[in-house]
DNA sequence: CCTTGACCTCAACTTAGCTTGAGGTTGTAG
DNA sequence: CTACAACCTCAAGCTAAGTTGAGGTCAAGG
C-alpha cells in the first residue's frame, strides 16, 4: 500500500515526491513547469521525472516570489543555471545575487517606511510629507498629487 | 473652464480632488468605497463628497497594502477609527500599532531569510535547513516536507 | 440658461497565480 | 496479473485588486 518513494536514495523524483519535498501542491508544480521554472523529463509512459536539483530550483523560486519577483522574472533568473549538469555552488551564488540585492532593497525600504510612519504618527497626519497636510491652511495641496511617500 | 477645486480651503472634497491628493485613480477610490475603506456622503444629486480625513484613511490603506495587508484586513483596521468625528492623533496611533508590528515582523523575516540565504549559498544547497539536502545520502528526506524555512 | 467636464452606475474585462474537475493512463505492491 | 493510488491532459473556475466602457446625470463658469 505504501509505495516506496520513488527516488529514495535514487536519482529521480516523481511529481508527488517533489511536492512532498517542497511543500508545493502537485498542480502548482505542473503550473511551474508550464511557466518554465523546471524542465522534468518523461518516462516512456509520459510521467514526469525530476532531478533532486529541482528541489533547489523551486526553493529558490519560492524565496524570490516572496520578494516580489514574478514567475517570468524567476524563470529568467533560473535560466542562468546550467540545464545539463547539476548546478554548482558558483552557479547558485551567481543566480542569487539579484535576489540578495532585492532582499536588501526591500529591507531598506521597510525601514524607511517604519521611520516615516513613526514620525508621522507623532502628529497624527499620516501624510508622510513633513506633516504638511496637517496644517490648517492645507498649503501642501498646491504641491501636486499625494502620498506614496513612505514607500519609494 | 478651470473649475475651482471643490473644497479648496473648504471642508469637503470631490472624488477627483481626493484622487489628486492621494495619487489614486478615481476608479480605485470608488472600488475602495465599495470595500468599506471610506464612507463618503452624497450630494442631493448623488455625487460623493469626502472629508479631508479620508486622505489619511487612504494613505494609511496604501501603506498597509504595501505591507501585505489585504483590503478586508485594512477595512477592519480602519473600522477602529471614529466615523463621526475627525480622528485624533491618539486614534491614529492606536490604529497604527498593528501596522508597525507587521512592519517589524516583516523586517525580521526578511533578515532571517537573508541570513539563511547567505549561509546556504555558501554550500550551494538552498535547502535552508542546515544544508541537510546537500548531503549525499539525502537523509533530510525523512524529516518531512520541504522548504519554506526561509520565510517563516 | 447652457455647455461641458466631472461625476454616476453597472457589467464585463484584465493579470497573476494557481485550483478543480472530467475523463483517461501508468506503474508497482501484493 | 491485477487493483488502485498516483499520474496524465485540457478546459474551466477562482481570488484579489482594480480598469474599462457604455450610457446617462450633475453642477458651475460664462
Amino acid at each position: 500500500m505504501q509505495r516506496a518513494m520513488a527516488g529514495r536514495g535514487n536519482e529521480v523524483l516523481t511529481i508527488g515526491d517533489l511536492a512532498a519535498r517542497t511543500g508545493l501542491s502537485v498542480s502548482a508544480i505542473r503550473f511551474y513547469e508550464a511557466k518554465g521554472l523546471v524542465h522534468p523529463f518523461r518516462t516512456a509512459g509520459g510521467q514526469r521525472r525530476f532531478l533532486r536539483s529541482d528541489i533547489r530550483r523551486l526553493s529558490f523560486a519560492l524565496i524570490a516570489q516572496q520578494l516580489g519577483f514574478t514567475i517570468p522574472q524567476i524563470a529568467a533568473e533560473l535560466g542562468g543555471l546550467p540545464e545539463g549538469r547539476t548546478p554548482t555552488q558558483a552557479d547558485w551564488r551567481r543566480i542569487s545575487k539579484g535576489v540578495l540585492r532585492a532582499l536588501d532593497d526591500r529591507i531598506a525600504a521597510l525601514e524607511r517606511t517604519r521611520g516615516n510612519l513613526e514620525n508621522c504618527i507623532g502628529c497624527g497626519c499620516l501624510s508622510l510629507r513633513r506633516c504638511a497636510l496637517y496644517n490648517p491652511e492645507d498649503r501642501a495641496a498646491k504641491a501636486g498629487p499625494g502620498p506614496r511617500y513612505a514607500m519609494g
